[in-house]
DNA sequence: CTGAAAGCGCTAACAC
DNA sequence: GTGTTAGCGCTTTCAG
């Protein structure tokens, strides 16, 4: 009943319990013969090496955690794949993937847990731009690896979405339609300022782009709701009429802004071209028309942060791996050639309307 | 820099080293005034136990593993909430939650994974009526609870959405409203043959709740596709044009259905009421208008199996807890009063029109 | 190339 | 109440 065990499979190999373990992990040459006659015993037993002992006797558990935030904002189908691929990687590795759900700033139940040398590896995702996560695990002196980066990443490994060429392809994609005036719509200004990447990296990609096509940036700061994405479009259309494109980096604040186009009347992508930063296929056929949108390398990131994270635990002399990914247009409904913003319909004509009515 | 071991904190606190094992464990009664002295050494210490050492000894690792099938058919948000209140679960009973993603018919890998005695228990989750993994814990001897039901799971723990509930409380909300040509949008008719529960189970109280409200139970099988949706909508209009209501089991045809109804000048949902069956807020709130939907008790259904699997590895006599929570109604823009089905408009004055047209 | 034996850090008898 | 000690199943010296 209980599972069979190393001595087991020496015994019924006739040789010592060490042989097992050097032919099981290539730690030391074993004869050919003796090799086979092991390997025979021990898948006759079915024998797995058990994990915990081999993880006590070797100081290394084979065990990485993956850190994220609780519940936090725009955590969806994106980071889902994410999750997938990243526990996927590790399998195909030997490793197992345990989940630390944590809030940011639960600084002290990280250590507690790390203490527990449970983990020989931690993988962050959702990272700040100062975040106080990485500066504890530094401290700490775990291995790690992160997606998304820090203020200053100089000497850790990470994978992260290439924001700015996302936005630099966005945004190029709608002046190859023939648009002259686009805008950009951030996330809060409060994660602007909180330094999240995104947002910031996001704003600095829109900034350049526009400049080098010799265009005027236009940009607003919007909540990650629908009713923020409904107010900041009025005020922006308000401000600049003739903004005929939008790049948006919260999907439904992209919903405000359609209901709040389609209540003045416009059709998307008649009157109004939308391209989406960073949504999922899933998300991005939701809405009528479907977005156009960049869809995020989730697999290959979570792929990534755990092959990075693996290699340093192996290697001793692992080369730093620090990877941009930027996202995939994905052309669907939402986007295309630039309307003559003269002839579009003014608001007046059509009364406000909740989007429940 | 190495982490402190129990000796040192018996040393420190002048005991012997099983009785901090005991004070900390509570498995015999220790004297008010010494447990005092090992805690004190304990957190000048930073004592964590380590977790590798704890589990070898006591063969129990406080490791559960979820298995969830890798990146299959609907699996968004709700199923990211749903891990996410699982994970916090577990590590609030002191538990790590490691990840197993594995193909429904992976089957010899899960037996592997077992014999390492990595995990104490496993967490089965999108579980199909006729599971080969359920079959094979069983046969294992590996504690588990899953969610979702099997056939017949009279001696298993499990949490379940009641979707025979959620069905007839949608359908009782719909005749509310008024409506008496109500149709249901099943999965696709493979889904249904193969067992899925959901939609078994969606579809036994469609019939009940429309029988018992002596209504005509209309219903079709749909492709979890925007197309799909699109053509049986299209389809079901033809063979029932007094319709004037549907409830639906998967988003993406939900899409299709409205751009049809969109296509024929149908408003929605003054011409149409749609309430989507198991959506979460985040997907549901992409459409326009956004959907009155069924909302699945995801957190507490990942707390639940947790729950369920550690009281059973913890108590010797623990009941079995099979639980089912039906999904909560949330009005949104997509359904109202029953409109008089002959004043809708004809289908013929509007030309078809592609999604991304 | 192979074997013997000393731990890894903790739990749980078994003593007192 | 507390202390002593034999493992848990494996890795890894140290001897051959």
């Amino acid at each position: 009943m209980s599972a069979p065990t190393m001595e087991e499979v020496a015994r019924r190999a006739n040789v010592a319990l060490s042989t097992v373990s050097y032919a099981l992990n290539g730690t030391r040459p074993v004869s050919e013969e003796t090799r086979m006659r092991i390997w025979a015993a021990m898948d006759e037993l079915g024998y797995q090496p058990h994990a915990l002992a081999r993880g006590l006797a070797s100081k290394r558990s084979r065990i990485i955690a993956l850190l994220f935030p609780a519940l936090s904002r725009g955590f969806g189908a994106t980071e889902l794949e994410f999750v997938t691929a990243a526990a996927e990687a590790a399998q195909s590795r030997g490793y197992h993937l345990v989940l630390w759900p944590m809030e940011i700033h639960g600084v002290g139940d990280l250590q507690q847990l790390i203490r527990q040398s449970l983990v020989d590896g931690v993988l962050v995702m959702e990272v700040r731009l100062n975040d106080e996560r990485i500066e504890l695990l530094r401290r700490i002196g775990v291995p790690f690896s992160i997606i998304g980066r820090p203020a200053a990443p100089s000497d850790i490994g990470f994978a992260d979405i290439d924001f700015e060429q996302t936005t630099r392809d966005a945004v190029t994609y709608l002046v190859g339609l023939g648009h002259r005036q686009i805008a950009f719509l951030n996330h809060a200004e409060e994660s602007f300022n909180a330094g999240y990447g995104p947002s910031v990296r996001a704003a600095a990609g829109f900034e350049q782009v526009t400049r080098a096509a010799g265009l005027t940036p236009i940009s607003r700061f919007c909540g990650d709701t629908a009713l923020a994405g409904r107010e900041v479009f009025e005020e922006l259309i308000r401000a600049h009429p003739k903004v005929t494109a939008l790049a948006t980096m919260n999907e439904r604040a992209t919903v405000g802004v359609m209901q709040a186009a389609a209540e003045r009347g416009w059709r998307i992508p008649d009157d109004l071209s939308i391209v989406s930063l960073v949504s999922s296929a899933r998300v991005a056929e939701m809405t009528l028309p479907p977005l156009t949108a960049m869809t995020p390398p989730s697999a290959e990131l979570g792929q990534l942060g755990v092959e990075t994270l693996i290699d340093q635990l192996e290697e001793d002399n692992h080369e730093l791996v620090q990877r941009l990914l930027p996202c995939r247009l994905v052309v669907r409904g939402s986007t295309g050639p630039s309307p003559d913003p003269a002839l579009r319909s003014h608001p007046k004509s059509v009364p406000p309307q909740g989007p429940t009515g």
